[in-house]
DNA sequence: GAAGGGGTGTTGAAAAATCAACATTTCCGG
DNA sequence: CCGGAAATGTTGATTTTTCAACACCCCTTC
């Protein structure tokens, strides 16, 4: 079987991929409205229908609408995605991740979330021996 | 200008560029030996230069061969490739970001590593207010 | 100084992706 | 019953991407 990652999608359909996976799931019409740089909603089911013929999409009816859902669960997409960037753009090391993850909130973290983060990572500790 | 982000970048060439990216540089050469579904080494090449029209890449001579690199630093990339990942995939949020991550190291982390993350985070905290 | 290996330059064909136009269906209100 | 709104279905043109062939250049070696 494939890898059914990011590297399976052009620009447009990694566009709209994205999209249904950040909100679980959605309509042409939904979609369309998300995009920053539309075309027309023709092209937008166009190209839905194509990531549905590839098998990244299945749909279901909705009244007279479609709604799109992705055929692998958010995880696996999120899974892969993020394997790969770690893998291709900081050379496989988690803590280099991590260290561009925090990089990202300019805001500062709050007392809260940093102690949150630190359970997460004391958790993943003992469970993953 | 335009944006520069990786939504600029089409199927092969975002293959070429991560290959690059994760280097620091590369030679033609070395860009086909890294693609794990290599077309000629032309085509390689013509891509490369595309990318180098477009303002991704440089090169400089080394010898008879040209070495490529990105024209935005390693750095500049990773952030960008990182929020568009945190924002698209996972609602924008940073901890649920970094369960992925934690996710990914299936082999466990050692106390050691586990250590430097925490410090990582607790530096964040220091530094971001 | 000829041949060959290893590189680039150029060009155009082939394939894929993107897009939009137009036809059709369905539902709803009047 | 009729018309319009809101969907989908179908098709083909356009653009972009991808690819490879071939010409040329430089260096080494015999």
């Amino acid at each position: 079987m494939r890898d059914r990652t990011a590297r399976d999608f052009s620009r447009r359909e990694r566009q709209i991929m994205e999209i249904i996976w950040g909100r679980g799931e959605a309509t042409a019409a939904e979609v369309l409205e998300a995009l920053p740089d539309p075309p027309t909603y023709s092209a937008v089911r166009s190209t839905l229908r194509i990531l549905e013929e590839k098998g990244h999409l299945t749909h279901r009816r909705d009244g007279q609408r479609f709604v799109f859902e992705p055929t692998l669960p958010a995880g696996a997409a999120r899974r892969t995605a993020l394997r790969q960037l770690v893998g291709n753009l900081f050379g496989g090391s988690t803590e280099e991740a991590l260290a561009g993850l925090l990089d990202l909130s300019e805001g500062g973290l709050s007392e809260q979330e940093c102690e949150r983060m630190i359970r997460l990572i004391q958790r993943a500790r003992r469970e993953g021996r």
